[in-house]
DNA sequence: AATACATTGTTGCAATTGCAACATTTTACA
DNA sequence: TGTAAAATGTTGCAATTGCAACAATGTATT
């Protein structure tokens, strides 16, 4: 998995955060970040620490957006934060880096090859970013929570080729990563594992058919 | 808006495409290009016509996934192509250039300024797309379809600062989009219209109030 | 201009879902 | 260790949706 300095020297590390003029930021755990990141075009590295984006809708409900653990990237550009509420809470100890997105783009230091290591570490980070967002779509635009849960499954299944799925998170969150409603999940949960389907032991599930389809 | 050869002369261009070996491939109307990307970690840009993803779901349901336009990229990585079945088709007379996505990651010609143009240029396009994942993300995890349709209302006005919008497609295909049934849209449009929030003449739709939450 | 095909509009009905409310279990932390 | 908070399990019910089927309209092509 690639990471924001692979093949970048800790001095030439030093340098490139001078030469784009990027901040090192700490906060606390609950601590919010948003005011950071709203005005400008910054993106933000986590280096330690964990945080979440949550989006407050219109009733006041809180959802999770996105998950942020270290090396993940985050920033109006790059995540949803354009048309909803929203606040990004550190949940640990939490230390960024804070970089004008358009430094990157425009820096004129062509001939540094760290900026092009830079350049080419930020690249795969957003490939994988992309991944996970058409993976998400591909599971939520099916029609039914059956589905959804089924499409999920596939992919987890695929991803370590195993019939044995550890969710990363608790059932809350998984029904808040599908879009559906967690008791409307559960109740279908119940229903594949009645039928046959599936088998959960605490946050393992256990698929019990070969090929759905 | 970034294009793939933005900052490269024509002559870099030819440099560039020479050591990263990508090929130029032509396709007539109705071709299938898919043969050629599913086994490797091929990247496409589309150079010249247009072509579309299409998901072939278990049902033989055929649906849109992408719309490629010019200077559009593609390919495993980066679209919806994992675990489902799916073809990729010239809808006109398209010209590609493929790309082993690894020659770009790995190429050595670390001092070559056109490569790191080239890779900044990859690194905008991308950040586009997420942007676009995102918004589709914050659409289809609304509950319901009037939901949807507020949400798609409110980035279409927000993107061109107006409350008029233009559908850039078919009502069919904005159900596609939307992940709902279409008569099921057409039925929440009908309300919405009744209720005296829009109006719909044709593909244009205007938006009859201010702040809707 | 005629014909085929795609898009749009409409509706009844059954299936699925969200929501609310509550009980039970697990986890976090003071 | 005790207590509060979070997560999970369950259910009835109303609202929303998908689906199927069909009519009407619009569009493209020869």
């Amino acid at each position: 998995m690639a990471q924001i300095f692979d093949n970048i020297s800790s001095k030439n590390r030093v340098k490139l955060m001078r030469i784009l003029k990027a901040h090192t930021l700490n906060f606390k755990k609950d601590d919010t970040m948003t005011s950071y990141l709203i005005s400008e075009n910054n993106i933000g590295i986590i280096l330690k620490g964990y945080a979440q984006i949550i989006r407050i809708d219109h009733n006041g409900n809180r959802t999770i957006i996105e998950d942020l653990e270290e090396e993940d990237i985050f920033g109006t550009l790059i995540s949803s934060l354009k048309n909803s509420e929203y606040e990004i809470i550190a949940k640990e100890d939490t230390e960024i880096i804070l970089i004008d997105y358009d430094r990157i783009i425009n820096c004129k230091e062509n001939n540094k090859s760290f900026y092009l290591e830079f350049t080419k570490n930020l690249l795969q980070i957003f490939t994988i970013k992309i991944t996970e967002k058409n993976e998400r779509l591909e599971i939520v635009t099916k029609k039914t929570i059956r589905n959804k849960l089924l499409e999920y499954f596939s992919i987890a299944s695929s991803k370590h080729n195993s019939k044995y799925i550890y969710l990363p998170y608790t059932f809350t969150d998984l029904a808040d990563y599908l879009a559906v409603d967690r008791s409307a999940m559960t109740r279908e949960l119940k229903c594949l594992k009645d039928e046959g389907f599936i088998e959960i032991k605490g946050k393992r599930i256990t698929l019990l058919y070969n090929d759905f389809w």
